[in-house]
DNA sequence: TGGCATGGTATCCTTTTTGATACTATAGGC
DNA sequence: GCCTATAGTATCAAAAAGGATACCATGCCA
């Protein structure tokens, strides 16, 4: 998560705006939700599609939003272990949130010089 | 700003989410847009708005905006000092994000324990 | 018998972010 | 002369987030 969870509500009524951020401001959470939003994916192949993230980092965050009921994990009793992630109904409400983030950072890409054109890198 | 700038933008197609995170993350630089939606402000307007936040956090997150395009900060030669926060085009751009994460928030404000409901606290 | 792949954990360390506190300038009012 | 309000700065310290690295279990394959 970024901030310190549910230690800046006080300030109503911008604060729903704060709160829905505190879930998904954690790094990569953002990216993670969006291509989830294709389908259910396996922790590899998560990973592959962001190449930076380290191991630990995306564990955590996945763990986060799994607690927080964005997305669910299921791990399949198999060898070498499965594990599916898939999002939850809740996360997929996010999905107006998500493709908003997505169409201003597209629209305002001039902001990002290192930013990829959408679409471009290993990552699809 | 919420992590260090563009340093998660090798991540495309997704990218474009976390780039515009990179820009509304910081804590309270929601609120504080949200609010601008209303109109111009002055800093104590805002701090009223904010009673938790410090002046140097918000002098912090304000003057980041302001370098990232989303607000402008006019400073009148008046004593004592008057400077006027409002919205930029591309500030104000981010109405559609900052609606999504309200109407998000408000409704899954059961995810927030500590948040209010919207419109009761002073704020307003 | 050794190596590979998957999905993790555990530790340690560094960088960032946030908070607390104190200090500043100056016109105007009493 | 002193106090107030505005919009800051500066400094120090604490807390949180992120990164690097190493280690683990195990069924399958050659």
């Amino acid at each position: 998560m970024g901030r310190t969870r549910h230690d800046r509500l006080d300030c109503s009524p911008g604060c729903a705006v704060e709160a829905t951020l505190t879930l998904i401001d954690g790094k990569w959470k953002g990216v993670v939700l969006f291509h989830l939003l294709d389908g259910t994916l396996r922790f590899n192949e998560i990973r592959r599609k962001l190449p930076s993230v380290t191991q630990r980092m995306l564990t955590h965050q996945l763990r986060e939003m799994e607690a927080d009921g964005l997305i669910s994990r299921t791990v399949f009793p198999q060898v070498p272990p499965r594990v599916d992630y898939a999002l939850t109904d809740r996360g997929r409400s996010l999905q107006p949130v998500l493709m908003a983030l997505k169409q201003w950072g597209d629209a305002n890409a001039d902001l990002f010089p290192q930013m990829k054109p959408s679409g471009t890198c290993d990552a699809a």
